[in-house]
DNA sequence: TGCAAATATGAACGAATATTCATATAATAA
DNA sequence: TTATTATATGAATATTCGTTCATATTTGCA
């Protein structure tokens, strides 16, 4: 990894900056939510099929992590314009759900550090 | 995931806030750069022996990204404060390297994220 | 056509943050 | 001790960012 573009850098920045705010990190964490899975193969929220893919619409997700509807579509916003986030309309509804699988990677490996704490290594 | 602590989710902003930074990116991604591995069994610079963790003093940091010695030190100390690097002191010069596999590993998935660019899935 | 539900947006405020400059501290070598 | 090298730190500045409040937009339904 020694001679990453000045760009690359700057589209690693944006990234990690979207994913690094509570309310953005608990409305990515509300997306993954196995409870909703939508698979009919299997049960488990993490899987890297695109059907399996959870989604819940805005108000739903403002319910859930106890938030307002205008920060919660404020910072959807943010995640969509970053490509943390893919968009669904139905009716008046608008779902949403994780882009890809890197951002469910990149939330887990963020969890599992912290939780494991001060181990060293 | 689905019931995940606030205090998790802090740790998770905290960490995710303090690799999100262009500067402290080209500092660790410095840190990760396999010509100066020390491991006398391999040479990849991602391994993940203690031994083979590269590390690099303050001055070289400062040069091999081109940034100030004063902003390379102000930045290493927000990454020693938020656990992620680790220091070994030796006479006058302090070798900075990546605390644990985790950091690395975050590296990765935010570099793949990127370098896939708008693929979907 | 009008009402209701769901979502999006703009302005404004306060708080947090990256960088620079100047200087301080620590440790070594002559 | 004195000079030199390496690193750390404090203050100051400008910029960015999250949240709230009020309001706008869009869609479906009676």
């Amino acid at each position: 990894m020694k001679d990453v573009k000045l760009t690359t850098i700057k589209k690693m920045e944006s990234l990690l900056e979207t994913a690094s705010d509570s309310t953005r990190l608990k409305i990515m964490l509300a997306l993954l939510d196995s409870n909703q899975c939508k698979c009919e193969e299997c049960n488990c929220g993490v899987c890297e099929s695109l059907n399996c893919m959870i989604e819940k619409c805005v108000n739903d997700i403002a319910r859930e992590i106890g938030a307002s509807q205008s920060l919660v579509s404020h910072q959807l916003k943010v995640l969509k314009d970053a490509d943390l986030v893919r968009t669904r309309k139905e009716k008046t509804k608008v779902y949403y759900s994780l882009k890809d699988r890197h951002i469910r990677l990149l939330l887990g490996v963020a969890y599992e550090h912290v939780m494991e704490g001060d181990e060293n290594d």
